[in-house]
Parts: C-alpha cells; structure tokens; sequence
DNA sequence: GTCTATAGTTGGATAGAC
DNA sequence: GTCTATCCAACTATAGAC
C-alpha cells in the first residue's frame, strides 16, 4: 500500500496531507480575521494565526508568501465586495434619477447600508469583520496606508460628487469636511464601540440595537449635519 | 549654592549618571507618546523608547514597572488634563445657566474645545498626542479598556445629563447613541485622519484647515444631526 | 501542498555594579 | 537612579523531507 509504483499510485497516508488548498487558504484567512481583529495585527504572532488554522507557519507562507501580505488578502475579502456593493448602489441611483439630483438620505443609505448588510449576511463573521474595519484605521503597517488610498479613494471621489449635485449650495471643501465626520461615525459604529460604551448611571447601553435601528438613526444624524449651513465658509447663509 | 556639606563624597563622574528623575521619567514619557502614537504598542519596542529618550531599559522598568504601564502614563498624562477642562468648563456653564437649560452648542463647545485648546498649546507635542487618542481606541492591551471607561465613563455621564436637559424631546437612548456618533466624529479628527484623507480629483484636501474652523463646523454639524427627530424612537414626529 | 527542523533576530525583564 | 550584561522566550522566515 505504500506507493510502488511511480507517479499516480498510493495517497495512502499522503492524501492526509494534501487537503484541498483554497479550504487551506480560507481557513488561514478566517482565523487571521480574527485574531489580527482581536489582538492586532503586531500583537499576533503567525504562529497564533497558523495554529488557530489548523496548519504551519510555512503554510501561511507557502499561501501569502508573509505575515504583511496575509493582512492585505485579509482585509481586501472584506473590502471588496463592499466597496463593489457601495458603487452599484450609486450607479442605480444615478440611473433612475437620469440627470435629476438625488435625496441626501438615498445617497448615505448607498454608502452605509452595504456595511451593516455584509455584516448581517455573514452572521458571526461579520462579528469578526468589523474589528478588521477598525484595525484599516489605525494598524500601523506602512501597507495598511496604501491600501486605504486604494479602497477607499475611488468611492470617496464617486460619492463626492454625488453629494456636491445634493448640497448645490455647500462649497465642495465644506462638504469633504463633512464627509470625514460621516467617516468618523462609521468607522466608529462599524468598530463596535457601540456595544463597549460605557453605560450605567444615567446612561444607558446600546448593546441591544438593531442594525436597522442604528443605520436609520446614522442616516437622519448626518444626513442634519451635512444640511446645517456652514456660517465660516463660503455655504449657504455666509 | 550646591550644598558641599552632608552627602560629602566624590560626584565625580558618577554625577553624570544621577541626572534628574523627574526629568528622565518625562523624556521616557515623551519617546513612549511619540512611538506608541506612530506604531502602536506592540509595534514598538522598549528598547526602541529608551534609546529614543536616551537612557536604558532597566532605568524604564525602575521608573514605570513594565512596558504596559509606560503606555498607561503615557495616556494618562494627556488625557487627565483634558478630562478636567471638559469638567471644568462643564460646570461652570452649569453655574450660570443657574437652573436653566444649557444652548446645545455650548455644551458641545465644552466637551469638544478642551481636545484643541491642548493640542494648540503644546505646539508639537499635540501632533503627537492625538495619535495617542487614536490608540486609545484601538490598541490591543487590556489595560486599555479599563483605562477607556476610567476616563471617559464619568465624563460622558455628566455631559448626558446636561444633554438630556439641553434636548428635553429626545429620549435618553436615543441621545446616548447620538453621543457616540460625536464620540466618533471626534477620535477620527483627533486622530489625524483629515490630514491623509484621500483627496484628488473632485476631493479638495483639508490639509490646511485651522482648528477653529474644524471644531466650529463639527459643533454645527454634531448639533444639528442631535438636533433632528429620531423617527423610530420616541422621539418628538414619532 | 504540507510538514518538521532550524536559522537568525529581537523581544521584555532582571541582576548587580556603581 | 542609572548603567552593562545576560537570561530566556518568542518571533519571522526558510530549507528540505515527504
């Protein structure tokens, strides 16, 4: 049983060994989710992650080719499909208006809205996914930088323009200001810091709001502040 | 002047050595802030803080005990200050609104002025601090989240209070979740993501932005999004 | 494609001289 | 109070067997 003959025969122990190599992959991408969510992404040796995964170091780097590039195919299976969702939304919007401006509100909810539906679709995994969101903001890897530029440039342009055609009375420097504030709260929401507030006392906690609960209320919130008249600017009242 | 009588002997060279430990402790303080806030804490290295603040590692360990509580000085020396301004400021609106309810922008000029009123005065030092903000919310030691709510659990619970007068229609819930969207807005400024927003084409840069103008706009943009009804609570439309 | 073994660094922390 | 020297654990990455 133990391979005789040349090529083809005997996987008898050997076929253990060689599992399907794209469950590898995913398995090792799952697991680096997590823990480069849980603990960071220099707070996690690629031993941690390998173990979790159920495989070896060199694996991991058989697969990524580095710890670095791990990160990157971990947060860009996240990002994408968002940002893909994100612009869809927007074209359709832009279509059906044909040239007409498109309600403020129309315009958040095709920014915000693929967030939250990722995460409900991928149910514990978009637990885990936020984490990810949070660390693209703040992990210190030079590579991280690159790929926000990267991920987020193109929406942001598309979305700035939309809003401009919305707000025709706010100057467009105004507006890119807001739209870091809107950032701001996502990245924040998305983080989950919402359910870690602190509470107690007069405050009370969070922890039980629905996603659509939260995302309409995100959407009346900024959707008043991109629409107060910017007195120090060239906006609306001046 | 140098007092020759009492500890007599020989400061030879050994005088070299006993430099202040006051002023050793603030050097390390002044590396740690400077190095957390660029790599985070697992990305930098206590040697790489001591060589940095041009002492040793053993002299690091003797003044804060170990790596994690360098980086709980390190915080705490920021946002101890910070938190008493807010207090401080808090109050005494308090004190002459003498009952009455406290005009929403003033509450949030309070809550928010103290960030930038600390960063101004400390010149180069406040570019460094703010990265310290964003780590607060982001770094991975566990003594980070314990120091989140030591810091900002009294203070968000004294402002809730004042906002809940300042906004007699909303519920208190509503308001809490509210809050942290201003919670959020105010770490991505504070962290310094305006400055390497992503700009180009139709996104004009907001590198040059003053203080004053970044925190007048976030007032009237925070103000107006708690201002607007929720319509899904019990909010005033209902 | 996946493993074991190991190379070569670098990390936090401590002991003991001064 | 500050240093030098050192311990030992843990890391990334690679080489080579299978």
């Amino acid at each position: 049983m133990t391979s005789p003959e040349t090529a083809p025969a005997a996987l008898s122990n050997v076929a253990e060994r060689r599992r399907d190599p794209e469950e590898t992959q995913e398995r090792l991408l799952d697991a680096a989710e997590r823990l480069f969510g849980e603990r960071g992404f220099d707070g996690t040796s690629l031993r941690a992650v390998t173990q979790a995964a159920g495989t070896s170091v060199s694996a991991a780097h058989y697969h990524f080719g580095s710890k670095e590039a791990l990160l990157v195919a971990t947060i860009r299976r996240r990002t994408e499909p968002i940002t893909r969702a994100r612009l869809e939304r927007l074209e359709r919007l832009e279509r059906e208006a044909a040239g007409a401006p498109i309600p403020l509100e129309r315009l958040l909810d095709a920014f915000l809205c693929p967030i939250f539906e990722y995460r409900a679709a991928r149910g514990d995994h978009g637990e885990t996914f936020r984490r990810i969101a949070a660390r693209l903001f703040s992990d210190p890897p030079a590579v991280v930088a690159d790929l926000k530029r990267e991920i987020f440039g193109p929406t942001v342009e598309r979305f700035m323009s939309a809003l401009a055609r919305a707000l025709p009375e706010r100057s467009s420097r105004s507006i890119a200001l807001d739209l870091q504030f809107l950032v701001g709260v996502m990245v924040h929401v998305t983080s989950g810091h919402l359910e870690d507030a602190p509470d107690g006392g007069s405050v009370p906690s969070l922890a039980g709001l629905s996603d659509e609960r939260v995302l309409g209320r995100m959407i009346e919130f900024v959707a008043a502040g991109l629409r107060a008249p910017d007195r120090q600017s060239g906006g609306a009242l001046r």
